[in-house]
DNA sequence: ATTGATCCATTCACCCTTGTATGGAACCGT
DNA sequence: ACGGTTCCATACAAGGGTGAATGGATCAAT
């Protein structure tokens, strides 16, 4: 069932595949919602009728449900992984960091969407659901390998989830810069962990964020 | 333009106010989203035909201003009131928590569905941006007047509403015990704070709210 | 009780959406 | 070049939504 397999890119050829269709109703998901993915204004776009959409699927619910495949592929693990086997609490949160901002690694964009939809669809709500536990979870045993009792972990690892999740659901600083971003770093730090961050470490992490920020 | 002005509950009577109609819009928005608030169905659950819609109001639109408008005087100045004028800082945080907690005060269902609708209605994301700025400042000059320095007090400002905003947004604790919840507020305190609680104030905050659960 | 205002029912036109059926065009291996 | 597979266009049916028009019912005064 890896509708994503053969053709990644055939760009010129006006032949389509099914990815072709996931990925602009992937983007339809995202800029104007689940009830925006239909499949006569993905035709559009695509430049191309209908004819073509229902020879690739069977129907709408079969694109919605491939559209959930793509994201669990995506957005998936990714914080789980990056902070499982990370030596120091401060690298930890660094690399937490590193993920938010790293839209390649975790696409908020993406995940915001789907939690809209989700909103009112329950199978999907409950998927999600256990994402976010399996998320929270995984940070608060980071936090008790580091030194933090399992009730102040487990708390410290919801706020500073949560923290992250509405700050793509508001748009916050979406328009600031890199370095008015950093510079407020300390303060998260010593927020979510209640210590203070190593200044060596800290000021590695700067250079390598702005250093990426100029290519 | 006060719609709401005449009739509050006529409810025996079938005779309906345009009051009516924007009631069960907002329970449609809160369970269904904004597509969900279709006049056709609005009618069917007000067992009426559309006809009665069009005599209230002129265009589907004027209702969906008047639910913006509804909910721009439930859930606005909430927060920026409870911690106007408090004494400490144990108490301010707490008065949050119990804004959070109390229903009659804050509505965060409603607040998550036209969080939910501004996804993609500009002017309304707007609007929805500008409240929410205005409550973290709020909280953040809290901070700044018990004593926390600019910065830190505009960190914390955001983390505690953002840990807010998306614990409702996640449905985080829905089916836990009040006294569950309770057993994190030290927790929750001092990640907010970096602080400890007043343990007197804890307690008597404890009593109280265990006290109102019963009734 | 009659009138006028208020509220609701009925009907119709119009648009947009999904899904099906079917035929045509382009591509590919042999 | 030929035939089959793959892909797309066209046409049609069915359903559901918004509005506008109009007439009937109910209420509230004089």
């Amino acid at each position: 069932m890896n509708l994503l397999a053969h053709p990644p890119k055939p760009d010129r050829r006006p032949r389509l595949g099914a990815a072709d269709w996931i990925e602009v109703a992937l983007q339809s998901l995202v800029s104007g919602g689940i009830e925006a993915v239909q499949i006569t204004a993905l035709a559009r776009t695509l430049k191309v009728t209908r004819g073509s959409f229902y020879w690739h699927f069977e129907t709408r619910d079969d694109l919605l449900a491939a559209l959930i495949q793509e994201w669990r592929a995506r957005n998936t693990d990714v914080i789980v992984e990056a902070i499982s086997d990370v030596p120091t609490l401060d690298e930890g949160i660094l690399e937490l960091f590193a993920v938010w901002v790293d839209h390649t690694r975790f696409d908020p964009a993406l995940d915001g969407a789907i939690r809209a939809w989700a909103k009112h669809d329950l199978k999907l709500s409950e998927v999600l659901k256990a994402e976010d536990t399996a998320r929270i979870d995984a940070i608060a045993s980071f936090f008790e390998r580091h030194g933090f009792e399992v009730k102040e972990a487990f708390i410290r690892a919801r706020v500073i989830y949560l923290t992250q999740i509405s700050f793509y659901a508001l748009g916050i600083d979406e328009d600031a810069s890199v370095a008015q971003r950093l510079s407020y770093l300390e303060a998260y730090f010593q927020s979510f962990t209640g210590r203070d961050i190593d200044p060596d470490i800290c000021a590695a992490y700067r250079a390598r964020v702005l250093g990426e920020d100029q290519s």
